[in-house]
DNA sequence: TCTCATTTCTC
DNA sequence: AGAAATGAG
């Protein structure tokens, strides 16, 4: 990949390529582009390379009904307010549906620009793909230009006295706050060099493609009421702003708005993260900054999964971070099959398990805690495969990312860098116990345990049929009897990381 | 025209 | 944070 280190060419036109930057501010190829061309022209492409395995993966479990995915819909709102805001200041925003790779130099040709101007990204595929379009780009002799923006320190930035990746998380916080200046969370004044903007030719001038276009269904992210869009961003921005200073004591609460709600923006790039890091750092150094800082460390442990998985492309084929681990025998056969069905469908009869996966499923978004739990219970308690789940998960989050998706995943598994050791088990009830001691979360999403008191919430199984059926409740057909004896199952997993 | 302090810019 | 530009004296 070409990486730009210090930018002295001008070219009388540039191409901005938007893809996980959905914002008109502080975005550093717009604002490069901007800075190093007379007219800049700016494009979206709806990647059916993409798109296409999440409608084929939807038909395979929903035959015959229209795919719905809420991240398709997030991506046309903040497109429209990307356009809105671009045409705001005399440009506009191309969007494009098909293989990027095949578009991106095509509009090239079609508008003869000099150089396209995009951000940094760190999976694999899209390496490969920017990859295919600076070559077809050079062939034609236009300059491909890529730039960091995604994180505050990428791949080699932050590194150990000896010069290597770090691979354990918190030394390498403890270097990138070191390393940390004023300058690394400064905005780029896209605004100055507005003015560079150019207006579409007629022919490219087209509106949005429709969410049927692109060959989906309406989700229900309406009704979420999640705020879309750069504008939406800062809406909750604002919010959290004013109750960040209690992050650290709220943020394991799933049943409590403990959290910023910003992963979903933050993946589409509707903020920037020097914004949002910015906003942390400072407030973490006041006094009562301790909720900041821990938020702060969220940010960091981004940087430092794009960061391993940039150096460790193999995670991307699936491999364990810890070798040895690709050796491990998971549950196989119809009844691993039932236990991974019943996790994904939020019937394993452990509640907080089962509401944690029905909001998953209903919703888009699982609070961090429950994604713990939950991949612990696959991996630890179901003895399924966390490439499974991972999976799922990658299905299923409003927020997906690879590398952040694969890192947590490895870590409830004990097969990533820095995880949890094999023989550390989330206790699924004591977890429950713990953080949604009086059961509000799981009745939020179980109405039929709503008149459970707390004592039995956790594990109704324990409390006998006789006082089930006082609460109106028959185990087995109100609300599952629990598919697994955690006991049991810690044991099986002892003995399968042990050999 | 030089020097040191302050402001502006860098990515 | 550090370098470059600006400006007061």
């Amino acid at each position: 990949m070409t990486r730009v280190r210090r930018l002295n060419d001008t070219f009388d036109t540039g191409l901005v390529w938007f893809r996980r930057d959905l914002r008109s501010t502080d975005n550093a190829a717009l604002y490069y582009a901007l800075k190093h061309c007379e007219r800049v022209w700016c494009v979206f492409v709806f990647d059916t390379t993409i798109l296409q395995p999440l409608i084929d993966g939807w038909q395979t479990r929903h035959p015959d009904t229209q795919p719905q995915d809420r991240r398709i819909e997030f991506i046309l709102a903040a497109l429209g307010e990307l356009d809105e805001a671009l045409r705001a200041k005399g440009g506009g925003l191309v969007v494009l549906h098909g293989d990027p790779a095949d578009l991106v130099p095509r509009l090239a040709d079609e508008l003869g620009v000099d150089a396209i101007f995009t951000n940094h990204d760190y999976e694999p595929v899209a390496i490969e793909r920017d990859e295919t379009v600076r070559e077809r780009l050079a062939v034609a002799g236009r300059q491909w230009l890529t730039f960091k923006d995604q994180v505050i320190f990428e791949r080699d930035e932050v590194l150990t006295g000896q010069n290597k990746p770090f691979t354990v998380f918190t030394p390498y916080r403890n270097a990138w706050l070191k390393q940390l200046t004023a300058f690394d969370l400064k905005p780029y004044p896209v605004e100055s060099y507005a003015k560079h903007l150019a207006v579409l030719p007629p022919k490219l001038d087209r509106q949005l493609p429709t969410l049927d276009q692109l060959g989906f269904a309406a989700s229900n992210l309406a009704e979420l009421n999640l705020p879309t869009g750069m504008s939406g961003a800062r809406r909750l921005l604002d919010d959290f702003m004013s109750r960040i200073d209690s992050y650290k004591d709220r943020r394991d609460f799933p049943a409590v708005k403990g959290p910023s709600y910003l992963s979903m923006h933050l993946r589409f790039g509707t903020i920037s993260i020097r914004t949002l890091a910015r906003f942390a750092h400072e407030r973490s150094l006041q006094p009562d900054g301790q909720g900041s800082g821990t938020w702060l460390s969220e940010l960091i442990w981004r940087d430092f999964y794009f960061m391993i998985l940039s150096h460790h492309p193999r995670l991307a084929a699936g491999a364990s971070f810890k070798e040895e681990y690709d050796r491990l025998r998971w549950e196989q056969g119809p009844e691993a099959d039932e236990a991974y069905a019943a996790w994904c469908d939020g019937r394993t009869g452990y509640p907080l398990v089962d509401a944690a996966m029905l909001q998953l499923n209903r919703t888009g978004y699982m609070h961090n805690r429950l994604r713990m739990v939950t991949a612990s219970f696959l991996v630890k308690d179901l003895g399924v495969d966390w490439r499974l789940g991972e999976r799922y998960f990658a299905e299923q989050l409003n927020d997906f990312d690879f590398s952040a998706n694969n890192g947590g995943w490895q870590w409830a598994a004990s097969t990533g860098c820095d995880a949890q050791p094999y023989f550390r088990i989330f206790n699924p009830i004591t977890q429950s116990e713990k953080f949604d001691a009086e059961g509000r979360f799981i009745k939020r999403y179980l109405p039929q345990l709503a008149k459970l008191p707390a004592k039995w919430i956790h594990a109704p199984w324990l409390a006998g049929a006789e006082r089930l059926a006082e609460f109106g409740l028959i185990l087995g057909k109100d609300y599952p009897a629990p598919i697994v004896d955690h006991t049991e199952a810690r044991q099986r997993t002892l003995a399968r990381f042990g050999k």
